[in-house]
DNA sequence: CCTACCGATCGGTAGG
DNA sequence: CCTACCGATCGGTAGG
């Protein structure tokens, strides 16, 4: 379960609000003034709670990126199929994006505007992810339950496919995040050609 | 093959020095000095060549809706198998990426600071785009070749796996665009799931 | 949380 | 392709 952390709420707004416009404008064309107006305050007026547009960034980068290590962590300590397993990390995947959308496309799209050094923690922490995925891939190639012939490339497409889900999800409509991960999963491990019998 | 356009050879040198400044930094963060700068002239020079920071951006992305277009033209008037003509169409749309990486990155990544009107053409485009491939994929369903069990959720995954191979491709790198575009199919059409036979 | 303000930089134009 | 310059806006600070 996720940390409560002391942040005022004050605080939590302004990066609520950021989130919006880091979404739909991205950082870069985001501008203080912009998000001062949406909160009905002075620009001046949010450095009492932040110290720069930077750091809202920052916090909300590292925040999704905490969410999706605390999603799969625990969730391979158990002797099921890899398969399982690996639909599992999945669903869990799915759901941090689909938690939170907005979030999820501000930590996809906008985390290159990081400064150092918080963009190189970040790099890494991005390639240690990816590393739980490849470790389970292989699990699965070691139990001869996959047969891929480049763990590094499967990986790569498995969470490109999954990542773009916040530039179409929306939490009212037709596919929960349950089922998303079901038809990701599925589509993955058994492809869309039928089998022949 | 492409129509070779009377473009002025300075404006294609602005054109494809501002794709690689839009790549790294976003639209919104390249300044037209900075661009200028890169080609050694005062940034009021650029505007000789160009309208405005906004045509250059215009340009980029239509540029590239052209190419994936035609690369998938006139592809699927033949009697093959479904599946075949889907490889084709990954091929295809592979080679676009990996003709020009950072031209597909600000189309993925840029195109949203697209101006109206051109933005709504350009949504109208991709859409278009995207419905040829649900078109194939329901031919194969209607064949019995493919089981699938939500269309339009299964091209968005396929699409949204193979766009972002710009991303991580580099032209020297271990993998040609081809055996890409051969991993990609062969996982979406077979999965990873070794099979009982 | 505000007023008042800083230096820097933005996209772009006039005129040559 | 340049010099000279425009008004607008940027992130952020001082001081209350």
């Amino acid at each position: 379960m996720p940390d409560i952390k002391n942040i005022p709420p004050r605080k939590m707004q302004i990066e609520k609000e950021a989130t919006k416009l880091f979404e739909k404008n991205g950082f870069s064309a985001t501008s203080m003034r912009g998000l001062a107006n949406e909160l009905r305050i002075e620009a001046a007026s949010l450095y009492s709670h932040i110290k720069s547009k930077d750091e809202i960034l920052q916090s909300i980068c590292f925040k999704i990126a905490d969410n999706f290590f605390n999603a799969i962590d625990g969730l391979s300590n158990n002797a099921q199929a890899t398969a399982n397993k690996l639909e599992a990390y999945i669903k869990a995947h799915v759901e941090v994006i689909t938690n939170n959308p907005s979030a999820a496309a501000v930590f996809f799209s906008e985390w290159r505007h990081l400064t150092e050094p918080s963009l190189s923690r970040f790099l890494k922490m991005r390639q240690e992810y990816e590393k739980r995925f490849l470790d389970l891939l292989e699990e699965g190639i070691e139990k001869k339950e996959f047969t891929i012939a480049d763990p590094k490339f499967t990986v790569r497409m498995l969470l490109s496919s999954i990542n773009w889900i916040h530039t179409w999800y929306s939490p009212g409509g037709d596919l929960t995040s349950e089922e998303i991960a079901k038809n990701l999963a599925d589509i993955f491990l058994n492809g869309i050609k039928m089998q022949p019998r």
